[in-house]
This record gives structure tokens, sequence and C-alpha cells, in this order.
DNA sequence: AACGAGCGCGCG
DNA sequence: AAAGCGCGCGCTCGTT
């Protein structure tokens, strides 16, 4: 309490309360070019609250608008914003409230996408920046105040009229350092915010009574195998069968130092390490033994742990919180470094794919279906950053591969001496192990993998590792040199330029290594923002057409678009996706072969597009 | 009780 | 000179 009253009122800069529709007309006309603008709401969604207060901020106006004080409120004035260019921070809330207010062309620009632009991706909060840009320390606590209140405290006014003033200094400051392709890069992640208000309202409808059959079969699976570990070991020798901290004491305490000696460490604390895939190695170091069932249960046990906490109630419990049993999950513009989306709450980029789990089939995404009458839409770019690495690096032979044919095989094929295709995988299982380690080779190379890495990864010697990445170096030479050049120009400048216009910041001292793989995978996300953004245009001109009424774009999941769909339009929206997601790759690389460039399908559910 | 570090693991 | 990229989240455990 103390603290709030000993708010300093010099730190405030002067502000004009505006309380009537003529004052705020006049003061935006006033404008004359972009200004910074902050809301106030009375709660987090438009569907039940409203907006109490804007801020308004530049070098000709700093107004501080209370909607309670004018007819109408909010939604009776917001066109009076259509002429102007309002710098925000967090685009999508801003937008959420005009697009509620009818007017969802109102121009809206995202200061935090200028820095991503010239510094790369994040995920941070305005008061974060405000501290490591312009060394300003900012007091919150206002922000979850009252702003429904008939009369508002003199520092909630103060704390609102302070946002637009902060992001105004933000934006002055990033704007004087913004190149024109800076600028080009900004709009690239500005121009995706509909779609995600689009994704982020709409949601995926979770088959609840399905998933909790699903769960409860979890649960069986667990319960057995903590029986069959706890006959094993008993809770004198280990009290909590979760800890990974436990069992590594346990077997330190209890298994020779010759056992010992060859366990992978953990990084930090240098425990015995509990990861599955080391529990499977010292499972079948061991076979026929007690010792081999225990290590087998024990990475099961794992193993189901992961799908209950991760994928298991906490998904029914977020469908149930909603009337439509749906879940809203949230996409992260920018949020990566490299500039690619995340997902939150829950994170919708790592639902399980289909697969053998302990034996049988397992779908978790088959929970995930489309409403009565719909189906969904799904289309991936196939083997996008390799395709990618070819256009940015200009390597031919490398985009032969890609295009005409199966690159795995392909590689396989090279390396192994005989010929592997897709069809010799399904039958021949030396032919699919190697197309797998091709595979592993090429994913290596891009994310700029040495001998030694490649050895570990794929649990072969150096001598073969480096024997692969010479081939792959030998067959795709441009492809395998981007690298150095981008560690260069990571050395030369502590910048990368993108194939988008914007830069990325790697640091005082640059880890080059780790930056091999940024070009790469941040072509593949402008390729995809440009059919995102396409794709949204696609669906509201159908929409304003009085077609697809039922259609919404409801997912992006790095390098795939989802749609949920009434039945009968889904063929045509399939082809209008997969025109969007060709032009928009050729949005970035004008004239690349198109050949093979999507594929997906239509379905009752994620688990059964085709 | 809240928080961060460390670990592990799901996805592309 | 080196050298496998990017996320979010659940869990445990020590600290405050």
């Amino acid at each position: 309490m103390q603290e709030v009253e000993t708010y300093e009122m010099t730190d405030i800069p002067e502000y004009q309360m505006v309380s009537s529709k003529a004052a705020l007309s006049k003061a935006l006309k006033k404008c004359d070019g972009p200004a910074a603008l902050d809301f106030e709401t009375t709660s987090l969604s438009p569907a039940d609250g409203r907006v109490r207060l804007v801020s308004i901020c530049n070098k000709r106006v700093q107004i501080l608008v209370d909607f309670d004080q004018i007819r109408g409120g909010f939604n009776g004035v917001a066109h009076l914003f259509g002429d102007g260019e309002w710098i925000v921070f967090n685009k999508g809330f801003e937008l959420r409230w005009f697009i509620a207010a009818g007017c969802p062309k109102t121009r809206c620009r995202d200061v935090g996408n200028l820095r991503k632009a010239i510094l790369g991706g994040g995920n941070y909060k305005l008061m974060q920046l405000l501290h490591w840009d312009l060394d300003i320390e900012m007091d919150k606590s206002e922000q979850v105040s009252n702003w429904a209140a008939a009369q508002l405290t003199q520092s909630q006014l103060d704390y609102a009229y302070l946002d637009a003033d902060r992001t105004w200094r933000l934006w002055n400051y990033w704007s004087d350092q913004a190149d024109a392709d800076h600028w080009r890069c900004m709009a690239m992640f500005d121009n995706m915010v509909p779609a995600v208000i689009e994704m982020e309202e709409t949601g995926i409808m979770l088959d609840v009574k399905q998933h909790k059959k699903l769960v409860k079969h979890w649960q069986v699976i667990k319960d057995e195998k903590t029986a069959a570990i706890r006959d094993m070991v008993s809770e004198d020798e280990v009290v909590k069968i979760t800890s990974d901290a436990q069992w590594s004491d346990y077997f330190a305490r209890n298994m020779p130092d010759s056992f010992l000696k060859g366990w992978t460490r953990t990084e930090k604390t240098g425990q015995l390490s509990m990861r599955g895939e080391t529990l499977r190695k010292l499972a079948g170091a061991a076979p026929g033994t007690p010792l081999e069932t225990f290590f087998d249960t024990l990475a099961d046990f794992k193993t189901i742990s992961k799908y209950l906490s991760s994928f298991g109630d906490s998904l029914t419990k977020k469908a149930e919180l909603t009337k439509d049993k749906r879940i809203r999950a949230r996409f992260n513009i920018g949020a990566a470094k490299t500039g690619r989306f995340s997902s939150s709450g829950p994170n919708l980029q790592q639902i399980p794919r289909d697969k053998e789990l302990l034996g049988e089939h397992t779908s978790v995404r088959k929970s995930f279906v489309a409403g009565i009458g719909r189906k969904l839409v799904s289309l991936d770019y196939s083997g996008i950053e390799l395709r990618v690495l070819a256009l940015l690096s200009d390597d031919d032979q490398l985009l032969q591969d890609m295009v005409e044919g199966d690159i795995h095989s392909e590689v396989a094929t090279r390396i192994t001496g005989r010929t592997i295709t897709k069809d010799s995988c399904k039958t021949n299982k030396d032919d699919k192990a190697a197309r797998s380690a091709a595979k592993g080779v090429s994913f290596g190379i891009i994310y700029g993998s040495g001998a030694a890495g490649l050895a570990v990864n794929m649990r072969t010697s150096l001598d073969n590792a480096q024997g692969y990445i010479d081939f792959w170096a030998d067959r795709y030479p441009n492809a395998f040199n981007l690298r150095y050049e981008v560690m260069d120009e990571v050395s030369r400048t502590k910048f990368i330029r993108m194939v988008d216009g914007g830069t990325v910041y790697m640091g005082a001292k640059p880890d080059l290594p780790k930056c091999s793989n940024y070009p790469v995978q941040r072509a593949a996300l402008a390729l995809l923002a440009r059919a995102i953004v396409r794709h949204k245009h696609s669906l509201d001109a159908l929409r304003e057409r009085g077609r697809h009424r039922l259609t919404a774009f409801i997912a992006s999941i790095h390098d795939a678009l989802i749609d949920e769909a009434a039945s009968a339009d889904c063929e045509e929206l399939l082809k209008i996706m997969e025109d969007d997601m060709v032009q928009g790759y050729l949005d970035v690389f004008p004239g690349a072969p198109i050949d093979n460039l999507v594929e997906g399908g239509i379905g009752p559910n994620w688990g059964e597009l085709d």
C-alpha cells in the first residue's frame, strides 16, 4: 500500500482528459500520423467486457479518453479511429476490441513486431522491453485494478496514460534503427494477427467422451507399471517413483562402478540420466535378466506418465471449461528466436502424433474433432526445411532430389549403393533402417551437426558419421556451405539477415554453430506467414459473399494449416488452401518449383485426414 | 505458498 | 575453434 502511495507525480507526463465525442474527434484528427494507443478494459475479452479508457500519445497529442463519459461508449465511436495509424504493444489485444466494435480494418502496428524484425523473435512483456531497451522500470500494480469503477483513481488514470507514453517512446527507439527491409518484416508479423485472432477465438473441439476413455486406458497401464516397479523396488528404497533424482541415487547406491561408468549423466548436476532412451539402452544391455525387465518397465512408466500428465485430464478439463467443448490455445506470433510461432495454454503444437505406444496403436489426435456436420481440412508443406535450404543456397541437386522424388531414399541409395525407395522400405527392414539413417543425416546437416553429434544421435561410429557428412557435402555442396556463410555473416556483423527482410541479433559473443539453421527455419516461417495471410483473406472473401459460413481457420503448426468447415464445403476449401499455400511459397521464392509441395486431406478428426 | 533451476519429452 | 535447430509444460526439489 505504502509503495503505491509514494508514486512520484513528477514521473507522469502531462496529458489531457477527453470526455466527449467532439473532443475525441478533434484530438484524433490532430494526431496527423502514427500515435501510440493503449486500452484499459474491464475484462480480457470483448465478449464479457468493455473498453474503459484509451490513452493516445505522439508528439502532437497526449490524451486519455474515458469512454464511460461518452454516449455509446467505445463501440459508438470506434469508427473515428479508422483514419489513424495506431502503434500498440501486442496488437492481438487491441485489434480484438476494434473487431468487436465493427472496425476490423483499423490500422494497428505492433511495436513488439518491429523489435522482432530487428532483433529476432521472443515472447516478452512490455515491462521487460522498457527495462531492456529504455532502462525504464514500470509499476504494473494497477494493471489488474478495477477498470469498471464509476470513479477511477488518479493513480489509475496516470497508469493508463503512461502505457501510451512508454509505447510511443519504444516505437521511436526502434523506428530509428529500422531499415526498409525491417519494415517489410514487421508487416509480415503484423499481417498475421487477424488470422491468429480467428484461430484463437474459434478453438478446436475435443471429443470429451472419447478422450476420457483413452485417458482411462492410460491410467490402467500406469497402474500396472507402478505395481510392477513396486514389486522390484520398495518404498523404503525409492520413496517417489516419479523422481529421477531419487532413482539416480538409488542406482548410484546399488549398482557396481563398472555399470555406472557408461551411464549418461545429466548436464548440470551430473546425476545419472533417466531419459527413456538411456533406460532402453540399459535394458538392451542386459538381455534375459531381471534388469532388462526393470529398465524397460521404468521407461514404460515414464512414457505413460508423460501422456497422462501432458495430454490427459488437463486437456479434458480445458475443454470442459467451455460450453462448446472447444480448446482455445494461444498462437504466439514470432515467439521463437527464429520467428516461428509458439503455442500455449495448451501447446497445440506438441499434441502427439499417432503411433505405437507400449505395443498398441494410440491416437491422441483422434480426440480433436470437427463439430457436427463438419470436417477438418489440413495441409502440410512437405519437407519444407530441406526445400528451403535448397532454395536459399541455390543448390540444384538438392532441389531436384526434393522436388522429383524422395530425398531420404535418394540419400540412402547413394550411401548404401543399392536402390532404396519408399516402397522398398515397406517390405525391407534394412532399407527402412537405411532410409531412416539418411533422414537423420539430412536433419543433422540442417541443424549444423558435426560428425561427433551425428555419431551420438545416430548411434554410429565417428568414422561412419563423417562418411555420411562427406557424402552429403559432396552431393549438395551449396546447401552444405550455407552454414559457413551464415557463421561468417554472424561473426562479422552479429546479425543474420533473413529472407523476409528481418534480422536476428545473435548477441555480442555469438554461439556460431547454433545459428546455421536460423535462416532455414525463418524462411519456412516466412512462406507460412504469407500462406496464413492469403488464406485468411480467402476465407473472409468467401464469408462476405455468404458462402462457407461455417468455415474457420483453427490452427497452424509450423508447416501446416488446419481449417474446420461444413462437410459439403471441404473439397472446395482444400483446393483454396492448397492454392494459398503454394502462392505463399511463391511469394517468398518466386519461380520455385511447386511439385509435391503440399500434402494432407480432409477428415472427421485430426487423427484421420486423407 | 511461490518461484526458479534442472530435467525430460511431446511437437515441427 | 567449436558444432544437432526451435518451442511449452509437467514434475521435483531447494530456496525464500
